[in-house]
DNA sequence: TTGTAGGCGTTATCAT
DNA sequence: ATGATAACGCCTACAA
C-alpha cells in the first residue's frame, strides 16, 4: 500500500471516513471509544493526513508564510526564530520561504498566497517602495518587517514594523560628531539603492549638515556590483580600498554590523588601530558586534519586540479582515569600545 | 470572485478546462493561438494554479525539503543557499523547514514527507544516532548533511555527507601540541552530547593521549544547561568561568567558531591577550573567524562542495529509488593569528 | 453518534 | 485540437 489514506483507516476500523475525520479534527460528536480506536490505528499505521487534500477542501488553511531573501542574515535569523515560535504557539502552520536574490519577494508572495491559500504573510526585508501593481495582487494580510515601506494610499490589509532608519542613522552620526569626529566615511549599499541603504545614507547626510560638516563624496563608499551586500568581505574590501586611496578620515560608519566587522579587519590589516587611529560604528546590534574585539558601537534594534509585534499585527489583520497598522520602534545606541573621543 | 480558478479561465476563454491545463503545462497538442489567448487571460486575471490541487492530483510532487534546527546558524546558512540554488536549478520546488528546538527533526520529516508527498529530504545537523523506529517511518530518500550518523544496518535510501569530526578534531589538537601547547582547555557541548560535540571531544582526547599528555577533567568545559549550544555567549561565559577558576592553560579549543569568538572576548575582558597569553582555536571555518581580530585558526569545512554533494546524492537516490551513499569530506586547518608557538 | 455523498481545483484518459 | 469526465484525499452537510 503506497500511502495510507483516511479510507484505509476507516476500513480497518470498520467505520466511515467522516468518523475518522471527526476523530482527527477533534470534533465533539464522537464516541470516545471509537475515537480511541481510530487514534490507535492511526498511530499504528503511521497515517498522516494529506496536507494538499486538506488545503484543497478547507476554507481555512491556517498557514502563515514568512518570506525573506536572507534567512542566513543573523539579524533576520533571530527574528525568524521568534516569529516562528509565536505562530506555532497559536496553532498555525509556519512556512519559511527563502526568496532567491534575483526574484521579487512580492511576486513570489503573491504566487505563494494563491498556491497555498495562505492566511497571512510576513515580508522580512525587501524593497522600501514596493510596486503598487504587485501589492494589488496580494489578497491576504501581510506585514512588512524591518522596512518602513512607502505604501500607496489605496492599499489595505497590511502592517509595517520597523525602525526609523533615517533617524537612527542620524542619531549615530550625531553621536560621532559630538565625539569630535569631522571626517566620517560611510560604507553603504549600491548607489541606486532605494531601501535601507538609502535611508541610512540620508540620515548620515542630514546629521553632517546639521553639524555644519560638508559631506565629501569621496567618503561615501558604495558597493560596486550586484550580489549580497551586507557581508564582511564587502566591508573589508571597500574599507581597504578607501584606506589605500589615501583619503583622510577619523571614523567609519558601516551601515550594518557585518560590514563594520569587515571594516575593522581592514583597518587592522592596514596597520592601524581601532579606535586609536580610526573609530568604527556599525548598525543593527548583532551579537557579533558585541563580541568583536574591540566591541563595536552600534545601533541596537529591539529584535524580539519587533518580531512579536509583527506577529501580533498580522493576527490582528487576519482577525479583522483588513486595515492598516504601523509600528516604528525606537532603537538605541549600544556603546562598545570602537569609538574614540577626539 | 474569491480566487480565480482554472474553470474561470476556461469560461472566459470559451474553452474547456483541459485546454487551459494543456496551455499551462506546455502540452504539445494545442493550437498556438488558443494557447496565446489563454496565457494572456491568465496574465490578465492573475491566475495561479492551486498548488494543493496539483499536488493532490499529480503523481510527482517534485518537491525537496530541507529540515534543520538552525537556519540562522551561519555554517548552515551558506550551505542552504547553495543547496537551494541547485535544487531550483533542477526545476524542483524547494521547501525550507525550520524545526523547532524541542521537536525531533526525523519526526517532523516523516510527517512532512506524507503531507507534502515529498520527493526527497535533506536533514542538516541533527542527532548522530537517529532512532531506527523514526527512520523506518521515512519513505522517501534523504541525505543527512554535516553529521556522520550511525545508521541501522537494515536501512536504505539514504545518504550521508559530513566531515570526520573526530579526526579533524584530532588534527587540530595535534597541531596545537606541535606548537608546544600542553595545557589545552576544550569548550564543548553538553556532557551527555552524543553528536558532534562528543566526536570532537573524542578527537581531542585521542590527540592528547598520543602526545603523552594527560587529559585533565578540569580543562574539559561542558555547557551547563539545555538550549542553544553554539552561541558566542556560551563561549564567553564558559571561558570566563574557566579563567576565574584559576586553572592554568595556554590554549583553548572551542568546538565551534562562534564559541571561539566568545572565548576570545572573555580572554580580552579578563585582561589577557590572544594569542600572546592564551591561544585559541575554533572549528568550522566561518567567515566570522577570518575577520575576527586576531583571525581565529580553525578547521575549515568545504561547505560549498558538501552542499553540492548533498544535492547530487539526493537526486541520485531519487533516480535510482534507493541505495546507500556516504561521502566523508576532508577538512583542513586554516591558520589565523590566534595561535602562538611556545 | 455515525455513514453517505458531493465537491474543492487540478490533471489525465478518453472520446470526439 | 479540444471537451467531458473521472479520479486524487479530505471535509462537511445531510440523512439515518
Amino acid at each position: 500500500m503506497g500511502q495510507v489514506t483516511i479510507k484505509d483507516i476507516a476500513k480497518i476500523c470498520g467505520v466511515g471516513v467522516s468518523t475518522v475525520s471527526r476523530a482527527i479534527n477533534n470534533h465533539p460528536d464522537i464516541n470516545p471509544e471509537t475515537k480511541q480506536l481510530i487514534m490507535d490505528t492511526i498511530q499504528e499505521y503511521n497515517y498522516v493526513p494529506n496536507n494538499s487534500a486538506q488545503n484543497l477542501k478547507r476554507v481555512e488553511s491556517n498557514t502563515i508564510a514568512l518570506l525573506t531573501k536572507g534567512v542566513g542574515n543573523p539579524l533576520f535569523a533571530e527574528m525568524i526564530q521568534t516569529v516562528q515560535s509565536d505562530v506555532l504557539g497559536k496553532d498555525y502552520l509556519f512556512v519559511l520561504q527563502q526568496v532567491d536574490e534575483m526574484e521579487n519577494e512580492l511576486e513570489v508572495g503573491a504566487r505563494l498566497a494563491n498556491e497555498k491559500r495562505l492566511k497571512g504573510m510576513i515580508f522580512m526585508g525587501g524593497a522600501s517602495r514596493p510596486k503598487e501593481e504587485l501589492l494589488a495582487r496580494i489578497q491576504v494580510p501581510y506585514v512588512i518587517c524591518t522596512v518602513d515601506a512607502v505604501m500607496p494610499e489605496n492599499m489595505d490589509h497590511y502592517g509595517i514594523v520597523a525602525i526609523d532608519d533615517e533617524a537612527e542613522s542620524y542619531r549615530l552620526i550625531d553621536y560621532l560628531c559630538r565625539m569630535g569626529h569631522k571626517k566620517i566615511a560611510i560604507i553603504t549599499a549600491y548607489a541606486h539603492d532605494t531601501s535601507i541603504g538609502k535611508l541610512r545614507l540620508d540620515g548620515y547626510r542630514r546629521a553632517l549638515a546639521d553639524h555644519g560638516i560638508e559631506c565629501a563624496d569621496s567618503l561615501v563608499v558604495h558597493m560596486p556590483a550586484k550580489g549580497q551586500v551586507y557581508t564582511m568581505k564587502n566591508g573589508y574590501d571597500q574599507t581597504m580600498k578607501l584606506l589605500q586611496s589615501g583619503e583622510k578620515f577619523t571614523a567609519v560608519y558601516a551601515i550594518s554590523d557585518t560590514l563594520a566587522i569587515g571594516a575593522c579587519k581592514a583597518i587592522f590589516d592596514y596597520g592601524l588601530k581601532v579606535p586609536d587611529d580610526i573609530s568604527v560604528v556599525g548598525c543593527d546590534g548583532l551579537d557579533m558586534a558585541r563580541y568583536y574585539q574591540p566591541a563595536i558601537t552600534t545601533i541596537e534594534q529591539p529584535l524580539t519586540e519587533m518580531a512579536l509585534e509583527t506577529s501580533r499585527i498580522l493576527f490582528e489583520l487576519i482577525r479583522e479582515k483588513g486595515g492598516r497598522r504601523k509600528h516604528i520602534f525606537e532603537a538605541r545606541i549600544r556603546e562598545g569600545q570602537s569609538v574614540r573621543r577626539i
